[in-house]
RNA sequence: GCCGACGUAGCUCAGCUGGUAGAGCAGCUGAUUCGUAAUCAGCAGGUCACGAGUUCGAAUCUCGUCGUCGGCUCCA
């Protein structure tokens, strides 16, 4: 995205590396391919990305995944070829005149201007060296850089077709995006699929149906409304209780709030108009004998109804900082194409909370709530993640950012320090601030490579002034409260697909949907089982009991592929000596102990929350 | 929302250029009572997403609707 709608810097390009050379070479070898094929082909932008490259264009012709293998052949030829990539400086005006004879991103002459290119070219800053890349006839408006010859791509593949809005922009024309990748070796385009079919295999989609967590029905309950299974409701109940048990240790308190709220609330709040959009439509009648039409909106964030808790009651600085917890549902109604398994959908439950504070606490607070993600992304063992600081733009003060200066300079200064001080590595964003203030959002990405945010952690001064919120100062005056958004655990939809898809659906005993299952040999032991299976459940471990009349080979494969953590093998060997022959899904056969020894271990294990 | 692909039993999939549906697993029933990743046999399961159209005849061709997926814009 971002390399389209802001340039590279000379820096970022001289700092490609080379798999990112070899990329952008075979963008340019793409589009070299489908000249050859459809010479009136307009290109757009084509960068090297994560996992490949793209190349945009414009053709009066779809192009579909039937036609790689025509494209590949072309593109294989020029790479046969070797030809060399040339890097040819030109002025301004011979550009120019270049793209008008549509030359760039192009064969030859054509009849059509370079259109694209062109504008490209006019977005070049005065003063900004252009150049040209040349392979073959092929002819293209480029910075570079690119290796030396089309020959040094060793293995490449188109991998799909998909449409984007040229520069980004949804009122900009459609183009179609020809997506695929290259390596310098065969060897490593064939480890990097074999990688993205072992990716789809934890793909929460796929784990969710098999380890039965979750579905949807979009027919009758709807798209993006996720229904969730015993199993799944267990993962939520653990999550709910670590976050119970770690916000009552952070002295927050906990609410609860209903689903809805009059139009009044968002009013005030400032989600309608801007955040109509993802809003439900609201649901309209009359209520009152005048007959006079009423709204309710189903609530899209929590925020307004803590605020209206906030002020139920005369607040003093020594309430103060007041920590207020839910686990909200919230639903939003995002675009139909946006919809994808568990990680966006319209229903969500969202692990947040608002900490009203005073200037002086700020900081204690923040690096508090910071802390908080530290520990739990330890417990989970989440170390793949980008901590993102996002920022206000000053000169986009009463426009996009509510016009504070010295409030934003403050508390960008305060959240800086937090993040330097912690050590911990994160980006900082400018422009991407909420218009109420700076924010970071920790981003992760899912198997198929997918980013997300996963937790996000926001300031806010602004909202609370909107609902007159205000505390008596220590001098007998009123101030209003610096408001702290966080959502360490983002909501139980997206946070639950990610740790599907992180544990590849073999979760850790805490959090295991079933975390014993009693397996006697046959019949003749049911009863034993049974009756280690009851002093189990009596502990409150989730244990059952497989009676069926299955070989135990045939009991420990359902077990392993259902995940379960523990598998108690019971014959008669343990029933003599009152033992139970233990089994883990990580480790195997482990040998046989006592039930209370067993026991003891497992609430050890699950007390610590141990991986 | 936009562009494209796809939609067959609970799941994974087969069904060629139109001749009114098939497998494996899961499920149910019965037999088997077994020591660390699959015991055997039988039975049952589908308005081929939905709705129109073309045709003597549609899972198969056309159009529309809905949904899912891959992207784009957007977000936890």
């Amino acid at each position: 995205m971002a390399e389209e709608v802001s340039r590279k810097t000379p820096e970022q390009r001289a700092g490609m590396s080379d798999l990112e050379r070899l990329r952008h070479s075979c963008a340019h070898v793409l589009a070299t391919a489908i000249l050859k094929l459809w010479p009136e082909a307009q290109f757009a932008a084509g960068p090297p990305v994560e996992a490949g490259f793209y190349y945009d264009l414009e053709l009066g012709r779809r192009i579909s995944p039937e036609d790689f293998e025509q494209i590949e052949a072309e593109m294989k030829k020029t790479v046969k070829e070797n030809q060399t990539f040339e890097r040819v400086p030109v002025s301004r005006d011979e550009a120019l005149k270049l793209a008008e004879e549509g030359r760039l991103a192009a064969l030859g002459p054509r009849g059509e201007p370079s259109k694209f290119k062109l504008d490209i070219l006019r977005g070049i800053p005065e003063g900004e060296e252009i150049t040209l890349y040349r392979n073959g006839d092929f002819l293209d408006l480029c910075a570079g850089p690119h290796v030396m010859r089309t020959g040094n791509i060793g293995a490449f593949k188109l991998t799909s077709v998909a449409s984007a809005y040229y520069k980004g922009d949804e009122r900009n024309p459609q183009l179609q995006r020809v997506y695929g990748t290259a390596f310098k070796t065969r060897a490593e385009l064939d480890a990097h699929f074999a990688m993205l079919e072992e990716a789809k295999k934890r793909d929460h989609r796929k784990l969710g149906k098999e380890l039965e967590l979750f579905f949807f029905d979009a027919e009758d309950v709807g798209p993006g409304l996720p229904l969730w299974l015993p199993n799944g409701t267990v993962l939520i109940e653990e999550l709910e209780k670590l976050a119970k048990e770690t916000e009552f240790r952070g002295g927050y308190q906990r609410v609860r709030t209903p689903h809805l709220a009059r139009e009044s609330l968002y009013i005030t709040s400032g989600h309608l108009p801007y955040y109509k959009e993802s809003m439900f439509p609201p649901m309209e009648f009359s209520e009152d004998a005048a007959g006079d039409p009423v709204k309710y909106y189903l609530k899209a964030m929590n925020c307004p109804h803590h605020h209206k808790l906030f002020g139920a009651v005369p607040r003093s600085y020594r309430d103060l900082p007041l920590r207020l917890a839910e686990y909200g549902t919230c639903y939003r109604y995002e675009q139909s194409g946006e919809l994808f398994g568990l990680m966006r959908v319209r229903s969500m439950q969202m692990n947040d909370a608002h900490i009203y504070c005073t200037r002086e606490q700020f900081e204690a607070e923040f690096n508090a709530v910071n802390e908080l993600y530290l520990k739990y992304f330890k417990i989970f063992g989440l170390d793949k993640y980008l901590m993102r600081f996002s920022t206000h733009d000053p000169a986009r003060l009463g426009e996009k950012f509510v016009d504070e200066p010295e409030l934003w300079r403050e508390t960008e200064e305060m959240v800086r320090n937090v993040l330097v001080k912690s050590g911990i590595a994160f980006v900082e964003i400018p422009n991407e601030a909420a218009f109420y203030g700076p924010n970071i959002d920790v981003q992760v990405w899912s198997a198929i490579g997918r980013e997300f945010t996963i937790a996000t952690n926001q300031v806010d001064f602004s909202v609370p002034k909107r609902f007159g919120l205000k505390y008596k100062t220590s001098d007998g005056g009123f101030d209003t409260p610096l408001c702290i958004h966080r959502a360490p655990l983002g909501t139980h939809e997206r946070f639950i697909g990610f740790l599907i898809e992180h544990f590849a659906g073999a979760f850790p005993v805490w959090l295991a949907p079933e975390q014993v299952r009693v397996l006697p040999i046959s019949e003749k032991h049911a009863a034993y089982a049974r009756q280690v299976t009851a002093a189990l459940r009596k502990e409150e471990i989730r244990a059952t009991c497989d009676e069926s009349p299955d070989k135990i080979g045939a009991k420990i494969r359902l077990a392993q592929i259902e995940k379960v953590s523990y598998m108690l093998v019971l014959g008669a060997r343990e029933e003599a000596a009152d033992l139970v022959a233990v089994r883990s899904r990580k480790l195997g056969d482990e040998g046989a102990l006592s039930a209370g020894e067993f026991l003891a271990r497992l609430k050890r294990e699950i007390a610590n929350r141990e991986l």
